[in-house]
DNA sequence: CGAATTTGACCAGCGC
DNA sequence: GCGCTGGTCAAATTCG
């Protein structure tokens, strides 16, 4: 069949551990002046928002790791069954400093495979986003050097909001909806 | 009982 | 060409 268009070179929002440290400087999200409620429940305004946010950081060396180096994510050697071989799709890897293997990043994941590699005596885990229209992969590993911090990567984009900052803001915003629509 | 996870098999790319 | 490696599939198993 016909080729499928390269997405947009954007970058995916990155996880927001709950309880975990943060090794690179978490990026907060900010208000601008005007913001559009609603632009900023979808995930068109988070990406190009957390794009320029990691814009200022990289130039502001404040390491949003753009591929996890030690623990080995290499070069794309994108297996699998013939797919997606050299693949144009957004990557990154952070680290985050947690006992749990599994971020909360309001994102629902589903495991399809763990991996022993080599030079690495904990596994890589891989999951998928369970949305169905939704292709975003993430892995998941543990470092050699030290046990406690988690690399995950991110592979693609979300395309569609976030479930549980929908689930939490969306009560919020109805109040300040309200609350603007009465001045 | 449906959904999610586990895990071994399979496949493709790369280096030698 | 062959072996090694990483990524994915899918049947089996576990969980809620």
């Amino acid at each position: 069949m016909e080729e499928q268009e390269a997405p947009p070179p954007l970058l995916p929002p990155p996880a927001r551990p709950t309880s975990p440290t943060y090794l690179f400087a978490p990026i907060q999200p900010t208000l601008l002046p005007n913001t559009n409620l609603e632009s900023l429940m979808s995930c068109n305004y988070n990406q190009n928002h957390m794009l320029e946010q990691y814009a200022a950081a990289e130039t502001s060396d404040q390491n949003i790791a753009k591929f996890a180096d030690e623990d080995n994510i290499k070069d794309k050697r994108i297996g699998g069954r013939g797919r997606n071989r050299k693949s144009t799709i957004p990557r990154f890897a952070f680290q985050t400093k947690s006992e749990e293997d599994i971020l909360d990043d309001g994102y629902r994941w589903r495991k399809y495979g763990q991996k022993s590699v080599k030079n690495s005596k904990f596994p890589r885990s891989y999951y998928r986003c369970t949305h169905l229209t939704c292709s975003v992969k993430k892995q998941v590993q543990r470092l050699t050097k030290d046990r406690s911090i988690v690399v995950t990567t991110y592979e693609g984009i979300h395309n569609h909001p976030c479930e549980k900052l929908m689930e939490t803001l969306s009560p919020l915003l109805k109040q300040i909806q309200l609350l603007t629509n009465r001045f």
